[in-house]
DNA sequence: TGTATTTAGGATAAAATTGTCCTTATTTAA
DNA sequence: TTAAATAAGGACAATTTTATCCTAAATACA
């Protein structure tokens, strides 16, 4: 469904967005601890979220991320699309070049009301609730 | 969503539906061209699906591919498990190996929603009217 | 029986993704 | 001012996925 690279962004700002309302920035070390991500590989997830404009980075002693915005002002639409692109939200199912209503591929109409429920549901949900969540014990970044 | 190997899969499954219930055999030749598909490629992906039961294939002149159940008893789900696993219809969206309701990642249940639909529309969409609208000149296998 | 045609399957190659390593730049604080 | 800590980023390596090539096996038909 999403890339790698896609699930390690993904579990690190939630990661950041639950550690950094307590706290100021969070280190690319606990990060990639919390998050059970490769601590090389998360560093180039981090600096294209940074590069994207949905975190901000900091050098040196204390340094670290935090988010750009409010967790309530960002999505899992934004952070997916940073990462692997729009590739999820209007892509053809069948990897077909032309599908649309004009010339569809023989699932597109189907595939269209799932892709658009998926759409739907990653830009209703706030980095915000989840981070609450994971607060509270009611989800987990592991295992 | 799906992988390239699965993308040809289904557009040769529906291109042999549609074609197998005129004439008898389709050729592996035939399938990739009409398809848009790598011709190799396909082949070890016809390969597969005649070893899980989805096909049956004949060598020699004349030789190719036919599905081995009627179109009407085969559904996307069936393509999607043979060559990409239940991955798609089990995995955590955020890939963790432990996810479900009882040690959930923070994404589960709104993710659960969305892939739950999809498994129900891949389970409910068959070969026959998938090769029927191709058919009828409603879809289209390329571009 | 022999030849042409077609799929099976092993070996290999190319490309994309995932992952690591090392040096540089920046910043903090002693 | 210097040392330590941290992110940036380039180079490279490993793995997975996608794709190709070649030989073998099976089959139809002359």
């Amino acid at each position: 469904m999403f890339s790698k690279a896609c699930e390690y962004g993904i579990k690190a700002m939630i990661y950041i967005a639950q550690k950094s309302d307590e706290d100021g920035k969070v280190s690319l070390k606990e990060i990639a601890e919390k998050t059970d991500s490769p601590v090389a590989f998360t560093a180039k997830i981090l600096q294209a979220l940074s590069r994207e404009g949905l975190l901000i980075s900091t050098k040196g002693p204390t340094g670290g991320f935090v988010l750009a915005k409010s967790p309530s002002n960002m999505n899992l639409a934004q952070i997916v699309s940073a990462i692997d692109g729009d590739k999820v939200f209007v892509g053809c199912g069948l990897g077909l070049e032309t599908c649309d209503n004009e010339r569809p591929c023989p699932v597109h109409h189907k595939f269209a009301i799932v892709r658009d429920e998926l759409t739907l549901m990653l830009n209703l949900t706030t980095l915000q609730e989840l981070a609450l969540g994971l607060k509270n014990g009611d989800s987990f970044l592991t295992r």
